[in-house]
DNA sequence: GTGCAGAAAATCGTATACAATTCCGCCGGC
DNA sequence: GCCGGCGGAATTGTATACGATTTTCTGCAC
């Protein structure tokens, strides 16, 4: 309810009104407050917003675009749920694509933006260590942002958009995959890799980064995670 | 009308109208059927395809996401008309992203893989020799299936997809800055590049690939065209 | 002829309406 | 009791309607 009046109050912004929504529930997604596989009626997105269906079916339309939800044609739309196959694939793609931003990145870095990034470090360490609800979301945008701000000191517009797409996508297959607690990225990796940016050792600062994702990745449980609603989900 | 990589997924009337639509606008923006900066009105586009402004609308904004079509506020989609920066970004992403998909395609490629790849490329010097409009444009749209097919070969549909938004938009950018008539990929660099994969020479291969998008840009002449519509426009 | 105000036309943004499809419970047959 | 078919409700797919914004054209003053 109070995100519905969120999105009225800033009801003459620039964009469409479509954006709005996409951006509102794209930050619950990532955010997890929308689980991988909830319906996401256009009915109910609507009325949620209070706008028409049109601008409801407009944004889950580019919400599917950026893998975030699926569409299912005469079905609907739903949290996308990503399969073990898919979650490899975005973790892969980030390999390829990370040590590229991040020497871009280093070789257009100021210090502005070093000093900015520590400051993304610093307030994601202040939120790991509090405790609730509200902080381990804060905390995962955090994380996920110090891997877009590379992103966005590399200067190309393209990579960024992509990045975006990248770090949303592996919200979702944390929030599904994910074992261990410590919901995202090893907080002291990304101080080292500033470190190393600092020190201008790019290839160490790739190798971190390399290390970095396949940190993630390590805490992913990837098994098929069939319909099990059989036997197997009583005999324990 | 059998691109081996257009293997996407199954007719019988596919998805929803609006994704035809948005194919065969894609098409011939990729083909240069459609020029950079023309006006796609809701209208003129619903009428041409007997659909409604919805439909139009629909397919217009996915074709926005892919950085093909940009839409004004209450003005209306155009095709998009990328800046001389904006082309750097397309190729430095290109640069970035195809040595890896390169070195991932690689390590999974096939017999059958190769010998599809050298048909492409055969088909693709055939083209050459013809004239022709047809041809032409077939000849453009044959020198991107190389890369698209790498990257399909690679087993990582983010990244097919990804290729296929920069294959699409380098399409673009040729259009408005390409000088040779050669319009787009030097045909022997694809022959190369295979060898050397063939060859299990990764690092030549990569290197080739660098050059080979090296060289596409070389013909790009990414010097601001201010309006020109001037004096200058005159005085020949 | 030039320039500008204002109306008319065209086009977009959003809502609503209707058709098509899927989902779900009910019922009779086996 | 289980299975398959048959409405009705719910939901999506598409079209149309209407208000808002931009563009174009017209006419009058200078």
């Amino acid at each position: 309810m109070k995100s519905a009046a969120k999105a009225m109050q800033a009801e003459d912004s620039a964009e469409t009104g479509a954006q709005q929504i996409r951006d509102a529930i794209r930050e619950a997604i990532v955010e997890r407050r929308l689980s991988p596989g909830t319906k996401l009626s256009e009915s109910d997105v609507g009325n949620l917003f209070n706008v028409s269906r049109t601008l409801a079916r407009a944004a889950l339309q580019a919400l599917s675009y950026e893998g975030l939800v699926s569409v299912e044609k005469n079905r609907g739309a739903f949290v996308a749920y990503p399969s073990p196959e898919e979650a490899r694939q975005i973790f892969s793609a980030r390999r390829l694509v990370e040590p590229g931003i991040l020497r871009e990145a280093a070789a257009r870095i100021t210090a502005d933006d070093i000093s900015q990034l520590k400051q993304l470090l610093l307030e994601e360490g202040r939120l790991m260590s509090e405790r609730g609800q509200t902080a381990r979301r804060a905390e995962i945008k955090a994380s996920g942002d110090f891997h877009l701000m590379l992103a966005e000191i590399s200067g190309n517009a393209i990579m960024q958009r992509f990045m975006e797409e990248l770090v949303a996508r592996s919200s979702l297959v944390i929030a599904l995959y994910g074992q261990s607690t410590a919901s995202s990225c090893g907080h002291s990796e990304h101080g080292e890799i500033i470190s190393a940016i600092e020190s201008s050792d790019l290839d160490r600062a790739c190798r971190l980064m390399l290390h970095h994702i396949a940190h993630i990745e390590t805490d992913l449980d990837l098994r098929e995670r069939k319909s099990l609603g059989l036997k197997e989900a009583f005999e324990l």
